[in-house]
DNA sequence: TGACGATATATCGATCTGATATATATAACA
DNA sequence: TGTTATATATATCAGATCGATATATCGTCA
């Protein structure tokens, strides 16, 4: 999947700056994907010169120029294509192009080569951490009071990837917890 | 976590051709860690270059030469430094450099933009797929006649990775079968 | 016999990351 | 009051990585 058709289906649920696109992906959906501000900007630059997309500039007196990004029509219909496109790639090779490195893991099945005392500590943390997230993801409020994200959070995709994530990760917490011995004394 | 560590790390479990560590990580631990042939061959060379691992050139009468490589005992010592390293920065910072790019999941996410009939097919793809995979991480028999994989395979990290990767997987597979009308029609 | 897939190494353009630079506002804090 | 840190916001770029492609041999299946 490109980096535009990412970037066009996030503006489907509402204007937006790159650096608020960023924080999207920073957040819970961190653990299904992630772009670099030097991916995120020059997508929507190539995206406005093919009139996917436009901006309001919002030259504050001081402040740094914001560009409030919106899908246009156009936009709509080429991430509606790219999207049937990518379904068609999809069913044509199962795992398509789902990419995950866990340095954790690595870590983890390495960690034959590290001291116990090491091994303790990586879990003690990575169970915090995962606790953290949990909370993070099954907590339902506003997110702060000009809270523009709530049409993408409370659609049902919004909903059912939540549910599937907060359910794999109690899943890997608990197992974690309960076989943790077997990787220290 | 560099490329040069997770080579040496699979090459603890004994020597292997640059062909087979990218065939280790196109298996179960695809779900973990990945890296294309385009990262991993330089990466031998560089390893070579600093000593930390050395090859046996099997020039075999018409095939092409096959490089075995081997962890020398200074590539222990590096792995074992960078290990720790990797540990130290990971218990600074939560999630460390866990990385993952699921289309799959920005897919469904953005499905609303999809026909019914489609998003019903690749739902279907998916069960298909991740049945299969189950089968492939819970299969505890060899992998072929000379199998010099059991030693990865066989460590209790690997097994609790293993265990860790079924059950996560089976708990995404029931959590989709429930939900999955939540998607379509 | 010719097509196909597996084994095996190697390279390269296009893309992406992670770090850094720039600039302002706000909050904390000593 | 000065200063340190964090959040908002855009932008760039060297270095790392991917995906595709090239090359070559062997086995097998039709």
């Amino acid at each position: 999947m490109q980096t535009d058709t990412i970037c066009l289906g996030l503006l489907m649920s509402g204007p937006k700056t790159g650096y608020a696109i960023k924080g999207i992906l920073s957040g819970p959906l961190n653990q299904i994907y992630n772009l670099s501000f030097g991916s995120i900007y020059p997508a929507l630059g190539k995206l406005t010169r093919e009139k996917l997309v436009t901006f309001k500039q919002q030259s504050q007196d001081k402040k740094p120029d914001r560009k409030i990004y919106s899908i246009t029509k156009k936009g709509i219909n080429h991430l509606k294509e790219a999207l049937l496109q990518d379904a068609g790639n999809y069913i044509r090779s199962g795992n398509y192009g789902d990419q995950i490195k866990s340095e954790y893991a690595m870590l983890l099945l390495f960690s034959e080569a590290l001291p116990d005392e090491t091994v303790k500590l990586i879990i003690d943390e990575r169970i915090l951490y995962i606790r953290q997230f949990l909370n993070l993801i099954t907590y339902e409020g506003p997110l702060s009071e000009e809270d523009n994200l709530q049409p993408l959070r409370k659609s049902p995709q919004a909903k059912f990837m939540r549910g599937l994530m907060s359910e794999v990760i109690q899943t890997a917490l608990d197992y974690i917890e309960k076989n943790r011995k077997k990787l220290h004394g």
